[in-house]
RNA sequence: GUCCCCAUCGUCUAGCCGGCCUAGGACAACGGCCUUUCACGCCGUCAACAGGGGUUCGAAUCCCCUUGGGGACGCCA
């Protein structure tokens, strides 16, 4: 049930390309772009490149595939401010004409002392618009400021901060337009939003103070309000601000981490919104959700942990058909041969629930991959297990195994069980062998389903290959 | 310094147009069950309304103050 229907939804995400898309700026693009998706309206991006000194094309590259790997598809190819500058202009002309703007001729040292003045007196630190009754003209170091009406106050309702207001005291005659040509961050950011019809305007908290000034600009223009929506940031564990070293990264290094971008989102959503208990969110759910309320107010901060857990919930979810293409890269990039992908998919499986991603995956399952010459046996677990009692067990359980009819897993589980009876031992004591036969290590999954797994002739070799080892051992400690 | 925003378990949060809250769920931690191991799963334990004033029959919920945290004060975005 919409709570906000609206006639046309329109969001933009506007990141500057001066570095890799991070998570705090992912969600806020989540959050819009799911805006737009539930009243069915239109999502685009807007590259902010007016800083052309930081700004750079690889980074753009690098945001679009961030945006494109997280799901985030745009409705329009992506604006570029840049490219815009004879919009700015004409705007910088109506404003100039209508006396809204006027020419200022001082020099930034010259402004930067007049707030260093007003900050040494308690002030909010601010241009003293002493231009604006000069009627300048354009000229060589000349920029465009806004002229800020002398009082009043500018409130507006914010989708999740609720009622804000300003002072326009605080406010001073902003520059629009920089002596360079180059608009300025919220001038270009208004007459992009107003030209692109933007509703709804959703952004860090951190743009909270911007939003007056903007407001004045719609209004010196004559636009009308889209929807503001400031959603707070986000912290790390310790409350500050969000860094490298919290294990907040780029979105491109959950990537190579074995993320899945359905848990990212997932994830970054739920930091900041909510629908009752839910945790699990597939991206229908999300979409059918989301409709702008139940934003959280509050900062909240970022967890590691937690969204492991939710990607480990994702990856669950997954059939192995789903779980084969996303898991091949990183079974190549652990030089794990790939050419048996029905082998692989009956991997997964058993490897599924046992971990968080899909790095991880590939790594837990290579012993079960790898041909028989190319196991590693762990030595610790190999002395551990591996006694001169614990491989004749082993040994006569191949011989068993060899002449089984049926090598299906329950086949297999009768046959291992009906040694234990026949023999006297415990379970316990040959199990942890067997398996370090068959993988090398001492854990791993379920015996009879590795063994049904790796087939028969695969399973008997790999026994035979451990007994010969371990029975070099052996000897060797006797001598 | 000035202005703006925020404040429920360690963390994410439900609740917040007042009574159904001896505050619910999830992650983490801890304990147990299941089990050949390690996991998964299941069950349980620990754990919060920042403090102080109001308003009210009644406040986590409304108001004020304090404290704490975050953000902004650029010819950066």
């Amino acid at each position: 049930m919409p709570s906000m229907p609206s006639p046309r939804v329109v969001t933009r995400f506007a990141p500057s390309p001066t570095g890799h898309l991070h998570i705090g700026g992912a969600r806020t693009a989540v959050f819009c772009w799911l805006l737009a998706r539930h009243y069915g309206g239109r999502f685009v991006l807007r590259i902010e490149d007016t800083d052309t000194e930081r700004s750079r094309q690889e980074y753009t590259d690098s945001i679009l595939a961030s945006m494109s790997w997280l799901g985030l598809d745009a409705d329009s190819a992506p604006v570029y401010q840049t490219r815009r500058f004879s919009l700015y202009d004409e705007y910088i002309e109506r404003l100039l004409k209508s006396g809204d703007a006027y020419w200022c001729r001082c020099r930034p040292e010259e402004v930067e002392a007049m707030r260093d003045k007003a900050r040494a007196a308690g002030e909010k630190p601010r241009y003293d618009g002493r231009c604006r009754a000069l009627g300048l003209g354009p000229g060589p170091g000349h920029a465009v400021r806004l002229a800020v009406p002398p009082s009043g106050k500018i409130v507006f309702e914010d989708m999740v901060k609720g009622t804000v207001s300003f002072d326009v005291n605080e406010l001073d005659d902003m520059v629009l337009r920089r002596a360079d040509g180059a608009p300025t961050y919220n001038f270009a950011v208004v007459v992009d939003d107003v030209s692109m019809n933007i509703s709804h305007v959703i952004r860090g908290d951190d743009h909270l103070n911007n939003t007056p000034r903007q407001i004045l600009i719609y209004q010196a223009i004559g636009a009308a309000l889209p929807v503001f929506g400031h959603v707070p940031m986000i912290l790390g564990p310790d409350r500050q601000k969000l860094s490298k070293r919290h294990g907040a990264k780029a979105v491109i290094e959950y990537e190579k981490d074995g993320l899945l971008p359905e848990a990212l989102v997932n994830y970054l959503v739920r930091l900041g919104w909510s629908h009752k208990d839910q945790e699990i969110f597939n991206r229908e759910e999300l979409i059918a959700h989301f409709n702008g309320a139940s934003l959280n107010s509050a900062a909240a901060s970022f967890d590691p942990e937690k969204l492991l857990w939710v990607n480990s919930q994702h990856l669950r979810a997954l059939s192995s058909q789903e779980m084969l293409p996303r898991l091949l890269p990183f079974l190549r990039r652990e030089g794990i041969p790939v050419d048996d992908t029905d082998h692989i998919m009956r991997c997964i499986p058993l490897y599924q629930p046992r971990v968080d991603t899909l790095a991880e995956l590939a790594g837990q399952m290579r012993p079960l991959l790898l041909k028989a010459a190319d196991i590693v046996h762990d030595p610790a677990a190999s002395a551990k297990f591996l006694s001169a009692e614990g491989t004749a067990h082993v040994a006569a359980l191949r011989e068993r195994l060899g002449t089984l009819e049926d090598f299906h897993k329950e086949a297999l589980r009768r046959c291992i069980h009906a040694y234990v009876e026949e023999s006297g031992v415990k379970l316990k004591l040959i199990a942890p062998g067997l398996r370090v036969c068959l993988l090398g290590t001492g854990s791993g999954p379920d015996l009879a389903d590795i063994m049904e797994v790796l087939g028969r002739r695969e399973s008997v070799e790999r026994l035979s290959r451990a007994l010969s080892h371990a029975g070099a051992l052996i000897s060797l400690h006797r001598e």
